[in-house]
DNA sequence: ACAAAACGATACCAGCAGAGTATCATTAAG
DNA sequence: CTTAATGATACTCTGCTGGTATCGTTTTGT
């Protein structure tokens, strides 16, 4: 099961992207190679984000996108919040249950994956 | 985004089911009104678990299924990566990434909540 | 004024996975 | 040999994912 999807990945690479460009807007035209998707798929990823407040949009020639945030303070929780909607399991259906704890373990466990392959690298 | 699937939820249910019914077998037709799922369905989906060996199951008259091993030894987790696939982040797609450590975050923020919510039962 | 370059908003489409149904085969009890 | 159970598959339906297309609006530069 796949928890990510191909938006966020897209945006992900875009707001690298923006982050190292150093300059005060960066169009899709610019970005959409690098990124390894079409223009008109990336920009409207990036409405979506923009939207949601992560980015500032300028229109009009010369404009384009840019953080609305330092980098650090943006997290991929946002992107995925924003493009995915909410993570959430079900609520309504689990009401009395045998162990959501060990669900709290399984993803436990896949943290401790994401965070020994983060050290790795 | 739906962590958990409907199979799971249902298979969940079934398990309880099962732990508390005290008999050798269990059959399909036994549990469906309490899971809430026609016969069928459910058969598939605890077909699904005996393959992957959470349960037993005994064919013919009288027969139905059964845990494998005791209620405490199977997760939630393992209904996950038998009836959903095992859970990954898109591994291919993400090689140099910001903030994966982030994504961390983000599943234990979750965790967190569920941890809150099971303590307050 | 006007063309070009950008974003904004929507509508549309194809493919695939999730959820469920239907059918037939096989096994075991009585 | 009938009945009650699982095993195995094939099929349907619907909604979501990924992507395209189109038109409108804004801004810059000449």
């Amino acid at each position: 099961m796949k928890l990510i999807n191909r938006d966020v990945d897209y945006a992900a690479r875009a707001l690298v992207f923006m982050a190292r460009a150093n300059k005060p807007t960066v169009s899709v035209k610019q970005m959409q190679e690098q990124v390894g998707v079409t223009g008109p798929f990336l920009r409207k990823i990036l409405q979506k984000l923009h939207k949601a407040g992560v980015l500032q949009a300028v229109k009009g020639k010369g404009g384009g996108f840019a953080l609305a945030r330092s980098p650090e303070s943006i997290r991929l929780s946002d992107l995925i919040t924003v493009l995915q909607g909410p993570l959430k399991l079900n609520d309504c259906l689990f009401s009395r249950q045998l162990c959501r704890n060990h669900g709290a373990c399984l993803l436990r466990d896949k943290l401790a994956a994401i965070e020994a392959r983060l050290l790795a690298e």
